[in-house]
DNA sequence: AAGATCAGT
């Protein structure tokens, strides 16, 4: 790789980056930041945003010879923020990206023998640390927005903590590694940055007997206001708020937070309408939804500056609090509600619902009015509401299914994970569940530990289930159409995008791919038919058949890198297109023809050895019952089993909306389910009659 | 006969 050395910039552009570097507040505290770190093995610091934490504390590391024992890395919960701060350090140090600065997220590696500073999301340092346990190649480990709570962020802060344990010459009961393991790698050194104030969990969890250092940050002044009395209709609200916004203030554009799709759209009609009878000398109103389901390139339509005399809305849901930032916002309304997932272990259900943010989100959100100059935030609700609000979010930890975490963690050779020294204990009955769910496809042996297959398992980026689908389809010979399968599975949701507008043309579009075997199948077809079309074949196919292109296209690299594992882990041979792609393995053109009814057959027995947990059966009365949690279940209407009347069927997920919907069917047949899943149905008194 | 907040390997 050819580099650029700092001397080859001209002088007076690396004088500007300098003096600019060193007008960040974070300077203020470099000695003392680097004192604390030289001191003592964990340091928690609070940094608001723009005071420069992010893209100076590695390079005040790096100068300071950190990097002698081992490489700093750091992490961030997305993947195009790790991307860009590298990027910008990179241009900082006046080196090329993947050199001395580099950067690790999913499908893009940029870093060389060279880098010593690393940025990456959190869950590819999970992922290099099932490889080393110990984390050995860093010296210095940077956790960044660690109050966002992620999943991911929350076990990383565990294995360090248990991995400084370690490295430190401790034992460190029940942590990663099983027993004691001397190191030659040296301390760990831990640094844990955060944006909000409530760092005392983070300190209490350390140990640290100092409190955080603090910096502040560079955000304008913004103002708050109230509604005085509740709304019961945040919609319309919203919609007031912007039209009396829009008629009364200063120029400058307007985001609204709402709470999804649905909400989006009825406010984008409503201010629409209401825009078109206001007098024609006043500035225009442009409206853009922002969603992430929305395809790409409506997203950028949101970002982009407006036309002169306009004024832009931005109606969108939470992705703009954190994920994008969207320039000339100076009015901020905020609803005060967020769809929350939230998943039930007793019923093993998962519910999205609308429900309050947290005091720091409604902050995050304000503060989108100041990013250039000082702005406003109209709160639709009352003040007395605010301070009634949690301080933070509930982590992700205690909300979520744990089946795969737990896999993580025992593939890390932690024994009791009930004893796990988590951030915030998740329920005992989630870890239970995961428990049961693992033992059950045969990832744990009775004693706990984990089995070979549960190795394997764990060493593929899938849900357990989907991981277990995997091995049974090499077993069975059918692992290419079951690559295809678990990676549209993996890509969730939004296969086929639609508005209320052309919801009956993309209805019509999705019944050409339907097969009467299920939603699995049908994914399978869509997958085939697509094929490796790419540019504007891509784009006109997708358009035409109302297929979101970016869904389609992450299938194709999950599947790539899935079958990358599968040949690694013996499921599959590498055959002559391995050989031809110089060593990647690209998946083979597949068969654009749909899945026949004898490999059907295959796949959908491969799916039952892994979803035979999640199974439901038609009842003499027409309703479906669902055989392990005996509760009455229903066929989305979204289906392509709806009106089919299958007698079995297996299901990837139960979501709970209006009535209990079992979502992405497959039609099986009922004795499968004994055959394939003895230890778990040969009990049962036949699956018929229940009890 | 109904409807998917957001990240990540």
């Amino acid at each position: 790789m050819k580099k650029r050395k700092a001397d080859a910039l001209p002088h007076e552009l690396r004088r500007s980056i300098d003096a600019a570097r060193q007008e960040l507040p974070i300077w203020a505290v470099r000695r003392a930041i680097l004192e604390e770190v030289a001191t003592s093995a964990t340091l928690v610091l609070t940094g608001e945003t723009g005071c420069g934490k992010t893209t100076q504390i590695p390079q005040f590391l790096l100068a300071a010879g950190y990097d002698a024992r081992g490489i700093i890395a750091v992490t961030q919960p997305r993947r195009v923020a790790a991307m860009s701060v590298a990027r910008r350090v990179a241009e900082e140090m006046a080196v090329e990206v993947g050199s001395r600065v580099g950067y690790s997220v999913r499908f893009d590696d940029c870093t060389s023998q060279a880098t010593r500073i690393i940025y990456m999301t959190d869950g590819m340092l999970l992922r290099a640390a099932m490889q080393d346990p110990l984390l050995s190649r860093f010296s210095v480990l940077v956790v960044d927005e660690a109050h966002e709570r992620s999943l991911q962020t929350d076990m990383i802060l565990s294995i360090a903590k248990s991995v400084q344990a370690i490295r430190g010459g401790a034992h460190a009961a029940g942590g990663v590694g099983g027993a004691a393991v001397g190191s030659s790698a040296g301390a760990l050194k831990l640094l844990v940055m955060s944006a909000t104030l409530e760092t005392d969990t983070f300190c209490e969890y350390f140990g640290c007997d100092r409190g955080p250092v603090q910096v502040q940050g560079r955000q304008h002044p913004v103002s708050l206001f109230y509604t005085s009395s509740p709304q019961d209709d945040y919609v319309e609200a919203a919609v007031t708020a912007t039209l009396q916004l829009h008629m009364e203030s200063l120029p400058g554009d307007i985001l609204v937070f709402l709470t999804g799709q649905e909400d989006i759209e009825a406010a984008g009609h409503a201010i629409q309408q209401r825009a078109a009878v206001l007098p024609p000398e006043m500035d225009a109103l442009e409206v853009h939804p922002l969603y992430a389901a929305l395809p790409a390139p409506l997203q950028m339509a949101a970002l982009d500056p407006p036309p002169a005399k306009t004024r832009k809305v931005i109606l969108a849901t939470n992705i703009a609090e954190t994920s994008l930032t969207i320039e000339g916002v100076v009015y901020v309304i905020d609803a005060g509600l967020v769809k929350q997932r939230t998943y039930h272990p007793g019923k093993k259900i998962d519910s999205l619902l609308a429900t309050p943010i947290s005091k720091a989100a409604a902050r995050q959100r304000a503060g989108r009015a100041g990013r250039q100059q000082p702005g406003e935030c109209y709160r639709l609700y009352t003040e007395q509401t605010f301070r009634d609000l949690d301080a933070t979010s509930r982590p992700e930890i205690l909300r979520t299914s744990l089946a795969s975490t737990i896999l993580s963690l025992k593939a890390l050779k932690v024994v009791d994970v009930l004893a796990f020294d988590f951030l915030s204990p998740p329920p005992r009955a989630s870890i239970i569940a995961a428990l049961e769910q693992l033992l059950a496809l045969g990832a744990l042996l009775p004693d706990g530990a984990i089995s070979s297959e549960g190795e394997q398992m764990a060493r593929l980026p899938l849900e357990p289930s989907y991981a277990k689908a995997l091995l049974v389809a090499g077993e069975q010979g059918c692992c290419e159409q079951m690559l295809s399968l678990v990676a549209m599975l993996a890509t969730d949701g939004s296969l086929f995008h639609s508005t209320s507008a052309t919801r009956d043309a993309a209805d019509d579009a999705k019944r050409r791919f339907t097969s009467p075997q299920g939603d699995t199948i049908t994914m399978v077809n869509v997958f085939s038919s697509f094929g490796r079309k790419k540019g504007s074949t891509a784009r006109a196919w997708c358009q035409k058949n109302f297929v979101n292109r970016r869904t389609v296209e992450s299938a194709i690299q999950i599947r790539d890198q899935l079958r990358t594992s599968a040949i690694d882990l013996g499921l599959l041979k590498a055959d002559d297109s391995f050989e031809r792609d110089g060593g990647l393995a690209k998946s083979p053109v597949l068969d654009a023809a749909p899945v026949g009814n004898e490999m059907g057959r295959k796949l959908r027995r491969c799916l039952t050895a892994a979803f035979f947990m999640q199974a439901a059966q038609r009842q003499p009365n027409g309703e479906y019952l669902a055989l392990s949690s005996r509760q009455v279940v229903s066929i989305h209407p979204s289906s392509v089993l709806f009106h089919r009347r299958a007698t079995c069927v297996i299901f990837n997920e139960l979501l709970f909306t209006s009535r209990l919907y079992m979502r992405d069917l497959t039609q099986i047949e009922a004795d499968w389910l004994v055959e394939l899943a003895p230890q778990y149905y040969a009990s049962r008194s036949g699956l018929g009659s229940p009890g």
